[in-house]
DNA sequence: AGTTCACCATACGGAAGCGTATGGAGGAAT
DNA sequence: ATTCCTCCATACGCTTCCGTATGGTGAACT
């Protein structure tokens, strides 16, 4: 018979959690919350998954789309060009960390959210790094510069989801700054 | 009688999901991962929640303690010390960062949690200033910089457990610098 | 050999959730 | 008014899980 430790338990309650996933979001206590019951959500769904998943469209519809012609209107030098997406992508938004965080947190254990998840962030790599390009870096440091940025964004949503400071104007600012650094003008 | 779209449900179900939390890590499916039966576990704990507290204890526990002497012995000025640490600190590390990813997004649904991770971020951060401000850096920017180092290792942990690439070293050194730009000496 | 204790299996009641089946209410169209 | 279709309520069977109660097993100690 095989004896466990509390500690061994606790260890196997770690490596099953690496697993585990969504698992919230219930169909029954949702209807609830909207007022109406599970014949409504049958109605409208196949099943849970088809609700997750419809519901991991959504964001990343949402999370592809605009933003880009929001900056480019507005900013003209690399610099203005970057404090512009940083204010628009760093806003406050407790809903969009919370999803943001749950997404990515899902992520972990479902390739088909892995893919979406990819796409969006390449999207979003892919637009910072041609505005590094264009002002003149080289590839290689725009992307490791987008990276960094997009490091920093995701530090963002995740710290802010569990009670964490959100970055101030003159954070935002500063950041800019370091981004482009190693451009001759600003 | 009430009726609702299939994007009402759909934002229904996305702040609904701001809620939810934990909700894996289930006890049974959890007693035969180990090979053994729910009597075991409640032999070992009170309930589910539980494990759970001690599962972010022992969290707690190893985010708070070392890392810090090891960097010290092996790094003298200001530039080698953030190499140092990063090195460490962003070492890859999946089971690791799907434990953090788990608990920063339980952590927006529960205080204790919440309050747990707090006095984690407080302390790495604590560390990271104090490192900027010997090398005589001012106490604002030496926080602002730790803040933004810090949202940096959150998007790191969080981006690696949704397959996000791992930072280089060329990339962990360029983050250094820009970290102790500012300073005369490096 | 008996006692004690830590560790675990088994069985149970109850709750909660999933998905299905079926019918009803109400608006729209004809 | 009848028909049709959309949206939803209700009821059901099934599964999974929680927490408790109770007993069993083996090791250690005496």
């Amino acid at each position: 018979m095989r004896k466990l430790s509390r500690d061994e338990w606790i260890g196997g309650a770690f490596t099953a959690l690496t697993d585990g996933g969504i698992d919230a979001l219930r169909v029954e206590p949702l209807a609830k919350r909207l007022g109406v019951t599970k014949g409504s959500f049958y109605h409208h769904f196949e099943n849970r998954r088809d609700l997750h998943l419809a519901m991991l469209n959504e964001w990343e519809r949402r999370g592809t789309a605009q933003i880009i012609d929001d900056v480019e209107e507005v900013a003209f030098t690399p610099l203005e060009q970057l404090r512009a997406l940083a204010t628009a992508t760093f806003a406050s938004d407790p809903v969009g960390d919370a999803i943001e965080t749950s997404i990515r947190s899902w992520a972990a254990t479902d390739e088909t959210v892995q893919a979406a998840v990819a796409r969006v962030d390449e999207r979003r790599l892919g637009y910072v790094t041609s505005l590094l390009r264009a002002a003149g870096m080289s590839k290689g440091l725009a992307e490791r510069r987008a990276r960094l940025m997009y490091r920093v964004l995701i530090g963002e949503f995740i710290w802010r989801t569990a009670g964490g400071p959100a970055s101030t104007r003159t954070e935002l600012d500063e950041m800019s700054i370091l981004l482009v650094t190693g451009l001759e003008a600003t």
